[in-house]
DNA sequence: TGAATTTAGTTTGTGCGCAAAATAATGCAT
DNA sequence: ATGCATTATTTTGCGCACAAACTAAATTCA
C-alpha cells in the first residue's frame, strides 16, 4: 500500500533552489507528483481529441461509449447499460434520451416488467456502426505509443477502476 | 504506430460463441478493448473518491487541483494557473470566482499589464494546506498499488497527454 | 393480504469542460 | 499616431457527472 497520489519520483531536491517567495509547499501537496492530475488531463484531452472524429457521427464522446455498449448487445434494461458502460443512472437517463431524439435507439416498456425500459437499436442506428469503424484507428493515428505500453495503461487504469468502485 | 484505442489482447475468439441474436460487432468497436473507456471511467472514480476527503476542505476536485498550484506559487496570472493546472481558461474562470468567494484566494489586477489578473492566496487559503497534508494518504489507502505501478501509470498518462496536445 | 423493503428509473441542482464568441488592453507596423 | 493583429480573460450555451430526493412497480414477509 503505497503513496498512489504522488509520486515523489526523481524531482524535490532540485527544486528547493527555483522556489522563492511562496512557502514551500510538503512534496506530498506538489500538482507534479499527482498520479491524479496525469490521469484527469490525459482523461480531457483524449475526450477533447475524439470529439473532431465523432463530430461526422453527431455523437459526443460518453454517447458514442453508449452507442459501442449497445452494437455488442442492445434490446437490454438501463440497469444493465449502467454495469456496461459504468456511467451513473442519472448520467444515463438524459443520454438515452438524446440518443433517441437522434432516432438512434428506442426505448421500449418492457412487459415482464414495467419498472423497466428496453433500449433497442434502430435501423439507423445499426448503420452509424460502419461509419464508426474508421474511429479508433483515426484516433491512434494521433498517438504512437507501442502495443506494450497502451496494453499495460489499459491494465493499470482497470486496477485503479476496480480498487474504487 | 499502433491501435490505441483499442486493445484486443486475449479475448476475441472465446467472445464469438457468446453473443446470440445481435449482430456481432468488429472488435475495433468492443467496449471492453477501448483503453479510452478504462481511462475515463478510471478517472471519474478518483474523483468520486476524492469527494469525501475534500468534504472537510470544503473543495471539489477540480478546486483543490488550483488550490494545489496556488500553495506551489501564487501571485501569478491566470494563463500560468492555465498553463499548470491544465484546464481550459474558460474552466478556470468560474473555479477562481468560486475560490475567492470562499476567501482562499484573492483576483488582483495587474498594474503592469491591466489584462492580466494576478491571483493570490490569502492567509485563510494558506492555511488549508495544513489540513490539505492528510489527503493524499487517505487516498492512497483505498487503492493498494505497488510504487513501480504507481510511476508507470502516471508515466503513461503523462506520455499520452503529451501526445494528444 | 397488506405493509415494509427493494429495485428501476427519473428529476433536480451544482459544478465542471470546452468550443465559440465577446471584451478589452497591449504590441506591432506602417 | 493609427490601424491591425495578438494576448488575457470572461461570457454563453450545451452536455456530462453525480449526490440526493423522488416516483413507481415489484418483492418480501409478517
Amino acid at each position: 500500500m503505497i503513496d498512489l497520489s504522488m509520486v515523489c519520483a526523481q524531482n524535490s531536491a532540485p527544486e528547493l533552489l527555483k522556489q522563492s517567495c511562496t512557502p514551500m509547499p510538503s512534496p506530498k501537496l506538489k500538482l507534479e507528483n499527482q498520479i491524479c492530475h496525469s490521469l484527469y488531463s490525459a482523461t480531457n484531452a483524449l475526450v477533447r481529441a475524439y470529439r473532431p472524429l465523432l463530430d461526422k457521427l453527431d455523437l459526443t464522446y460518453p454517447q458514442y461509449l453508449v452507442m459501442l455498449a449497445l452494437w455488442e448487445s442492445d434490446d437490454v434494461a438501463i440497469k444493465d447499460l449502467v454495469r456496461r458502460t459504468r456511467f451513473d443512472a442519472g448520467t444515463l437517463t438524459p443520454i438515452l434520451k438524446r440518443l433517441d431524439a437522434k432516432g438512434l435507439i428506442r426505448l421500449v416498456k418492457s412487459e415482464q416488467d414495467s419498472r423497466q425500459k428496453s433500449v433497442v437499436v434502430t435501423e439507423e442506428g445499426h448503420q452509424m456502426a460502419q461509419v464508426a469503424e474508421s474511429v479508433p484507428d483515426e484516433l491512434s493515428c494521433q498517438i504512437d505509443m507501442t502495443a506494450e505500453e497502451a496494453v499495460k495503461l489499459k491494465l493499470l487504469a482497470e486496477k485503479l477502476y476496480s480498487r474504487l468502485i
